[in-house]
DNA sequence: TATTAAAAACTACACCTGTAGGAGGTCTTG
DNA sequence: CAAGACCTCCTACAGGTGTAGTTTTTAATA
């Protein structure tokens, strides 16, 4: 359907942290990360409204920003996405190259083959 | 560095499958997941090219295109931007997610356990 | 050798995205 | 109420991307 740039992720991840935030807010959680100017964050906000990833309430002042969309929804989107373009729809070698080669700890892991044992039956 | 659009991944992963291609062979191919033009095809290549994505073989006739990076390490940086992006770095979570919504036959199952047991070591 | 089919090269163009600058409104506080 | 600090809106612009049309070669074949 729609795809979501980096930056896009970028932006609603903070929002998603906090449930919306107002613009000096959002301007300095993302300015660690990115360094952007207020106005290009603002820019963005606008776009993505009018794209429907955001929803402005501008009832109050300053207007409160919040995201439009569900994070686990998106993150399946993007998920499918990853999984057909780079691993061919192979998911089975993405989960292995996964914890082969990104950190992943000793408690994380126990779960993992919790996981596994649950699919198992 | 560089970031692959998602037609530069369809066109590499072709190109991977079968060591290079000469373009008919390519847009055959591409075909019935894009319908693309022969020419949407070719200038893909040839932007490809100049970014140092595939490489030109001219020296015959057809020309032969030819993946200029090695799979693996595209797949890697993409994963890294993918775990970053969409699951804040938490690899984790990301691979119990992949686990839980996307399709993975017992097989794999079996052999995801085997790797969490290397790794428990 | 004239024809034709495929390939290569060149050109085009609109839309999206990253990235702000500037002008004007609003709220707070001395 | 005047000043300063934010906030909002409008505008801009370059570079990238998707998508191909047109023209020119090249090779194969009748």
């Amino acid at each position: 359907m729609f795809k979501l740039s980096d930056r896009e992720w970028a932006v609603l991840n903070v929002l998603w942290e906090r449930q919306g935030a107002e613009l000096g807010e959002l301007v300095e959680a993302l300015r660690p990360a990115t360094g952007w100017s207020r106005n290009t964050v603002f820019t963005y906000l606008t776009r993505m409204e009018a794209k429907g990833l955001v929803t402005i309430d501008k009832s109050g002042y300053p207007s409160v920003y919040r995201p439009a969309l569900d994070r686990a929804r998106c993150q399946a989107m993007e998920r499918r996405d990853f999984l057909d373009r780079v691993y061919g729809g192979a998911a089975g070698e993405l989960v292995a190259s996964f914890l082969r080669e990104e950190p992943i700890s000793p408690d994380e892991v126990a779960q993992l083959r919790k996981l596994l044992d649950e699919m198992e039956v």
